[in-house]
RNA sequence: GCGCCUGUAGCUCAGUCGGAUAGAGCAACGGCCUUCUAAGCCGUGUGUCCGGGGUUCGAAUCCCUGCAGGCGCGCCA
């Protein structure tokens, strides 16, 4: 049951207002201490015409009070509920336990579908750091979304397309070794890539022939689509190993190529719609009543841009899905550009474009500036995950060689800690990544999360199958009442997460609820002899465990038995 | 110049609907392993919530304004 709607049920019953109303006013206190619920009677007081704390009063004494309520307090303006501790454990407890591991699982988003855009990697270019906050909270909102009962379409809108791609074969065909390159695979079309770039200042002609070489892909010509299909199931193949480190899957690879000849269509629409308009030489669609600059469809030369692809893309999806939201995963960059193609989607009279929302996030740079495809200054997530994983290996050598299958655990760990990291705060803020910090694996962090679910674990396993005997009135202290809290505001923290595209909110939550697991777990004693009261804190404690493995499952984050 | 975002403890950040005494982690120092995993727990203290106005019974939160930083502003993606 709901014990703050309940309760909210009555109050407006009894002052004759609207329930929801209510429940609306309804809040936490800031310590246990106050009570469990709170109505601030202050709002009341103009249409009352009383002082807040009579109001407070005057409801007090007409409440009938439920029997999950143990005790009703005037402070101030407040009116504060303490919920009857026994009715209250016993009531959370048999709906967490009943549910098992699968706590918050829903069924809100049966039928709708959510297509989320992330991680959208460059073909031929490094998997660097700067592609993991797309990649980490697309994935985890795909996770999330999916447990509450959506359907999910998952889309790596690839950049597979571009006259960086016909630099790149003319730096191949300049310098490139087969040997090298499937070796080497990504570093060395970077390489290669780096040179290029460096080579054209000093010889221009070089820049003609990428352009010239883009031109044949364009074209369909034989050798231009081969290298280029080399080079993209390459980068493919390499980007895969981290996805299937990070736990990160998708539907649907559709990038920008796949759109290439869907782009002409939307052009003719824009035309007939009489949207188009010419502006020195190019064409745009301009967006003066939405207060944004024109947003630009064709080039003077007649070649199609980002925005084109992207509004090919957004019909493409929504014919293909039907979607009930479409979720762009990109930093905030790209704000201005997002704004622009939703709208002129809604001026092509399309109504499904409020359905379509840029889920931005902030940038990564270094410690001494940006990240650089073009000079060379990136760093591999890969490397970032081996780093990770080789000091949790060194840590666990160190604690636990005993362990078994070390190398596995500290794979777990090492890259749950690098998820974390960057699920950690909300997804706005802008990130300097630093080692450091990520190496850190203290505190506030994904191994601290992993060894309590352990440490639950252990706990259950040590105590064995037991009855279903229970003394609930053993759970009704500070610590125990914290946990239990957290454990029942759960689910609601996975809706929320949704309604803001917020995977963050899921970190915090879980991290609380392993702060407040801590605290019980050292003020007391779960096995002991009494069988009943065993029962019980064992039960709270499998209970911690299975919410937290599932949190961090939908973060992707993973959860060893042992560590 | 214009637009968007950010500004909270030495550092990194929470603070979801305007609510009671603004909180965590890191770093520093001190304590806690004979007892269920010490990657843990407890304790010590620091705030111009960027500044200035305003709205409100009440503002870190809303409005206006100034400052600082980031990003973006037509043929890159």
């Amino acid at each position: 049951m709901d014990i703050k709607a309940s309760l909210a049920g009555e109050i407006a019953k009894a002052v004759g207002l609207d329930g929801a109303e209510v429940l609306d006013m309804l809040e936490t206190p800031p310590d246990p201490k106050m009570g469990d619920a709170a109505l601030p009677c202050f709002k009341l007081a103009k249409t009352m015409k009383m002082a807040p704390p009579k109001i407070a009063e005057e409801i007090m004494g007409k409440l009938q009070k439920p029997e999950y309520i143990a005790e009703i307090r005037v402070a101030g303006g407040y009116l504060n509920f303490f919920y009857d501790k026994t009715f209250y454990v016993k009531t959370v407890m048999g709906e967490v336990l009943a549910a098992g591991t699968d706590w918050g699982k829903a069924k809100i988003g049966a039928g709708k579908t959510i297509v989320i855009d992330y991680s959208s990697i460059n073909i031929a270019k490094p998997f660097h750091i700067g592609h993991l906050s797309s990649t980490a909270i697309g994935s985890a909102l795909y996770k999330i979304y999916s447990y509450l009962g959506y359907d999910v379409v998952g889309v790596n809108h690839l950049g597979d397309w571009g006259t960086q791609f016909g630099k790149l074969i003319t730096a191949y065909k300049h310098w490139g070794s087969d040997d090298e390159i499937n070796k080497n695979s990504v570093s060395a079309m970077l390489e290669l890539y780096v040179r290029l770039h460096k080579e054209a200042e000093q010889d221009e002609s070089l820049n003609d022939e990428g352009r010239a070489w883009f031109k044949k892909i364009e074209d369909g010509d034989e050798e231009a689509l081969r290298i280029f299909e080399w080079f993209k199931e390459l980068t493919l193949n390499e980007a895969k190993r981290v996805y299937d480190r990070l736990d990160v899957q998708f539907d649907s690879y559709a990038g920008e190529s796949f759109y290439n000849d869907k782009v002409g269509a939307v052009v003719d629409e824009l035309k007939e719609k009489n949207l188009l308009e010419e502006s020195d030489g190019a064409y745009v669609v301009r967006l003066d009543e939405h207060k944004l600059p024109p947003a630009i469809i064709l080039k003077s030369d007649g070649a199609t841009l980002y925005a084109t692809r992207d509004l090919a893309a957004a019909k493409y999806r929504h014919q293909t899905y039907d979607f009930d939201k479409n979720l762009y995963v990109v930093a905030y960059q790209q704000n201005l550009h997002f704004k622009q193609v939703f709208a002129v989607l809604e001026k092509m009279g399309y109504g499904w474009a409020d359905k379509c929302e840029h889920v931005a996030f902030g940038m990564v740079s270094l410690e001494d500036g940006t990240l650089s495809t073009r000079e060379g200054k990136v760093v591999f997530l890969e490397d970032v995950l081996n780093a990770a994983v080789e000091k949790t290996l060194a840590i666990i050598n160190e604690k636990s060689p005993e362990l078994e299958n070390r190398a596995a655990i500290a794979e777990d760990i090492g890259v749950g800690a690098v998820i974390y990291s960057t699920l950690s705060q909300s997804r706005i803020k802008d990130i300097t990544f630093s080692f450091d910090r990520v190496l850190n694996f203290d505190g506030e962090t994904g191994p601290y999360l992993q060894y309590c679910h352990a440490r639950c674990n252990s706990v259950v396993e040590r105590a064995g199958e037991r009855n279903a005997k229970m003394d609930y009135s053993v759970l009704e202290n500070d610590e125990a009442m914290a946990v239990i809290k957290l454990l029942e505001s759960f689910p609601q923290v996975l809706v929320s997460a949704t309604e803001k595209n917020e995977p963050f909110y899921v970190t915090r939550h879980i991290t609380d609820l392993a702060q407040a697991c801590n605290k019980y777990y050292f003020e007391h004693k779960i096995i002991d002899d009494n069988e009943e009261q065993t029962n019980t804190r064992v039960a709270l404690t499998k209970a911690v465990r299975d919410v937290l493995k599932r949190g961090l499952s939908l973060l992707g984050i993973k959860a060893p038995d042992k560590m």
